[in-house]
DNA sequence: GAATTGCCGTACCGTACGTTACGGTACGGT
DNA sequence: ACCGTACCGTAACGTACGGTACGGCAATTC
């Protein structure tokens, strides 16, 4: 009696490289999602992707493993670490936190995330799902190493007040630029988000953030009283 | 032959009142969702609340139905609205915001809150639900209405400033209060929130506000540099 | 050119769920 | 005493899904 073979690593784990057709397979999983007409289930995901349930099975695993597949080809997709330059002052300051309040209220609010964050809020629940902390870790944790450098950029600069940690300055920015948004969509709040409405709302954040945190001579005075 | 006998109004109506022994069942189901063991399902309610499934069919129409009415019979559990006193001087809007601050927070860490929002987030995706807007409306929404009052008598009494509406006054507040704790909870990242450290952001989220938002001597001098 | 491999398409199995139906019980009204 | 109503417990049915197995086809390898 022939054992059933079983197969190790099933998916494809050589860094996080996926083959050109289990790309074709993902992007077409992430369509199906978030056009969210059925629920996502194996058979759909065979049927528009033009491929077998058993090469699924064969390359992710499981289902969670063609989920988190599909999480991990999106995160792959994202990168892009600003480098902090040399001269530093405020203006250039406020422009890169304003670019990026303006990156990440794109994101948020475009259907790819909202789909995502509701597929890995869905699955956080019911144990044992690592969707949640890859979603987590390439959405929320990613921006955060993201925007650090920046930050403590500008608090070796001088610019911006050292009493808090990065994290804690990144975190203010976080809730000054996303606010309710985030929470609104994900509960299928309609909210038309234009891109001038986000241009808006991200030189507010920015500018809130700048007078909680920047040390200038007026919010020295200020800090002294 | 006998017609099926349509009953048109399936679900308890009269207002948002349930019966005793369907507020039982709701809070019984309740459990179950948080508790989160087994995936909320028809089966399960009838089981643990000690009622017959077609009970449920009767008393509320269908699954979606039953999840609308936990969602509705936990709101209505939660009905304080705040009411402003005459004189208010800035020490009392901070002490209020701050209070509004910690019991946001509180909420939204609990693990009822997270397991709600699970709940609505992941049927907001499929169409045709409207337990997302139900949440909203008394989630978001209702935290927006119980703070209006305190931040429009903050403005007319010239503590806060009037350039931009209360609403607005609200989102910012509720982004520095809530930041990325939300988020997070509902992805399953632990973030262990003791009493201590809600008190203590909430302290500071005040505090923020008030310094973007209060009209003091030394702030109008800075909004006029 | 035969064998192997990788994949598609489809059929199939077991299970879990939503929904309905049925038998039995308790209780208030007449 | 009798009936209607409301409810419980359980069984049953249809469906949808995760997962497996098998036949066929094309490309690659030996």
């Amino acid at each position: 009696m022939a054992e059933p073979l079983k197969k190790d690593v099933p998916r494809a784990e050589r860094g996080e490289g996926f083959s050109k057709r289990q790309c074709e397979v993902l992007d077409a999983a992430l369509d199906l999602l978030v056009s969210g007409d059925d629920r996502l289930s194996m058979s759909a995901i065979a049927r528009t992707a033009n491929c077998s349930k058993e090469t699924l099975y064969n390359w992710f695993g499981d289902s969670d493993g063609v989920l988190a597949a599909i999480v991990r080809r999106q995160a792959s997709k994202v990168r892009m670490p600003a480098d902090v330059g040399e001269g530093l002052d405020l203006a250039d300051l406020r422009q890169r936190l304003e670019v990026f309040a303006i990156d990440l209220l794109t994101v948020l609010t475009g259907d790819m995330s909202v789909a995502l964050n509701r597929l890995a809020i869905g699955h956080a629940g019911s144990a044992k799902s690592t969707l949640g902390s890859i979603v987590l870790e390439n959405g929320r944790f990613a921006m955060g190493r993201r925007l650090k450098p920046l930050i403590e950029a500008g608090q070796q600069t001088g610019l911006l007040s050292a009493q808090d940690n990065s994290e804690t300055l990144f975190r203010t920015f976080f809730g000054l630029v996303v606010r309710d948004v985030q929470i609104r969509l994900l509960l299928g709040d309609k909210l038309p988000k234009g891109r001038a409405s986000i241009s808006a709302e991200a030189a507010q954040a920015t500018s809130q953030f700048i007078q909680l945190y920047s040390i200038s001579t007026t919010n020295a005075r200020i800090r002294a009283i």
